[in-house]
DNA sequence: GACTAGCATTCACGAAAAATGAATTCTAGC
DNA sequence: GCTAGAATTCATTTTTCGTGAATGCTAGTC
């Protein structure tokens, strides 16, 4: 059994199909057909039951993919563990969510790479369920993420501390004027796609307000969301940092909350298991030293 | 990268050199030379240093090579594990020191094979330090050691409680009579081979008599180690129901030491780690049952 | 200081395994 | 019954792996 088999027991799993894994490791269905079934034989038990729109992992096929995934992110870890000689540097993949990219980041990404400029550092943003994902299964180095969260796999240190505003366009001079000047059902929530923490934040927020039922809209980047506030299409939800940042602020009113709903915490996660990289060593030593800096 | 090319890599690792790496992976040198060197190829530095009497770990080597373990050790788990379906069957590994195989065994093995004759048990006898590495590397599902002992990577429970005696010919009828009977320097230590912690317990009663000096005589069977005594060779230490059940029983002597030096335990121990392997659960069920039964 | 023994490396070649692409089979849905 | 999407089979090509002989290197010996 090699990795490359795991690999590809792996992808047809995850993906439900052998022609889809086929095209996800750059190959052709005959050999990932042949591949799983060599792996079969050599356990000596049916891995998927095959019907005719893909395949399903059977009990044996279950019980084996925990271990295929856990063979995969020791094999990158080995890697990165070897090449490892304590001095930062390659690559290191960062998430974050689009607030904190805005405006947290800038600085400390700065003075890390002054501090270490071997590392090719990347960074993606995404909502906080796919980033927590994404660094339990290896895509990910570490991620700045909404708290709360717990998970017995993640290290978990406080980054950023956060207060939720609500935004709305620069007409509505105080929340009584914009509750008292919308509709019964409410202004529309600009949000961002699903599994945005600050999106279930607003939600409450308009729970309370009696506005359950509010519309929608959906919104893939900041300075859109921003825009649409000051077109005064709806309200959302933002850390006050970001709106006062932004090139807009002067378009759009900042409305206080009460602590309860504006409070919100920006957490670091990385992988707590194995060994730890020297490059990620080096970005959480920099968020550290950053942080006291903002404490203080 | 490739499982036989870690396994490759490790058994340099431990055997130190290329050729006996190969002897022991049924190759030969050349081929497994090309291996390191593409496996030190693709992660991009040394594995090992180069001299001329074999190969020694550099430190990117030292870092990957746990890795290495892990991987391999995970492989076998995982077939294991996929071929498991709750049903113990298959194929159990079980480790034990050579006393607890006289005497403790029989009848668990047989009440075992009663309840689970679908297990194809190997019973394999060593020294406690032998068996507690063959557990951790993966050889052993399971051992009977002796206590006390500790590690993260064991799960460890109490089996048996034995009383250790000193085992003389059968001419010395007490402890006393031994002592004055004996050259100064005391008499001779029959011992099972270096790793067995009843010879260590041995030596501390020896250095309490006075006798730190004497001479040892090392066996490999327990039978032979009686037989010896039986002749006036010298004296052992073995828990009583040992020497109680063996044939020679009537042609030796048995002398009660201190609870101190008498008390010893006898431990299950199992990787604590990874997939619960259905044939150890059913084994570590009867000897739970057992236990049971022994301390009523 | 040449010699030898033990080990690792290089290289060319044959054998084995993996990847490929075309043909085939299967089945749900029309 | 036909079609589209999916898996499998199979012959062929490509790649990788394992082998054995030759070579190179170094420590210990005479």
């Amino acid at each position: 059994m090699e990795l490359s088999d795991i690999q590809t027991f792996a992808a047809v799993a995850r993906t439900g199909g052998i022609t889809r894994a086929a095209e996800e490791l750059n190959t052709v269905q005959s050999n990932v057909t042949q591949r799983v079934k060599a792996l079969e034989a050599e356990i000596g038990t049916p891995l998927f039951e095959r019907h005719s729109r893909g395949m399903a992992l059977t009990g044996a096929g279950k019980r084996l993919l925990p271990y295929a995934q856990r063979m995969a992110a020791l094999s990158r870890e080995a890697v990165l563990a070897a090449r490892d000689d304590g001095e930062p540097k390659g690559p290191l993949a960062i998430g974050s969510m689009e607030t904190t990219a805005a405006v947290r980041l800038p600085p400390l990404l700065a003075d890390f790479h002054r501090r270490f400029p071997a590392v090719r550092l990347s960074l993606r943003t995404a909502t906080t369920a796919d980033l927590v994902a994404g660094v339990l299964d290896g895509t990910l180095d570490g991620a700045f993420v909404a708290g709360p969260i717990a998970h017995a796999d993640l290290t978990i240190t406080s980054a950023f501390r956060e207060e939720l505003v609500l935004v709305s366009a620069r007409r509505w001079a105080s929340l009584a004027e914009l509750r008292a000047g919308t509709p019964e059902s409410g202004p529309t929530a600009l949000v961002f796609r699903t599994g945005c923490t600050y999106r279930q934040r607003l939600e409450q927020v308009f729970v309370e307000y009696g506005w359950p039922s509010a519309a929608r809209f959906e919104l893939g980047t900041l300075d859109g969301m921003i825009g649409c506030v000051a077109a005064d299409m709806g309200v959302t939800l933002l850390p006050r940092a970001v709106v006062e940042r932004s090139a807009m602020n002067g378009s759009v009113a900042i409305h206080t909350l009460s602590p309860s709903h504006a409070r919100a915490e920006t957490l670091f996660i990385q992988r707590s298991a194995g060994h730890q990289y020297s490059a990620l060593e080096g970005f959480a030593a920099c968020l550290k030293k950053d942080d006291q800096v903002i404490a203080a």
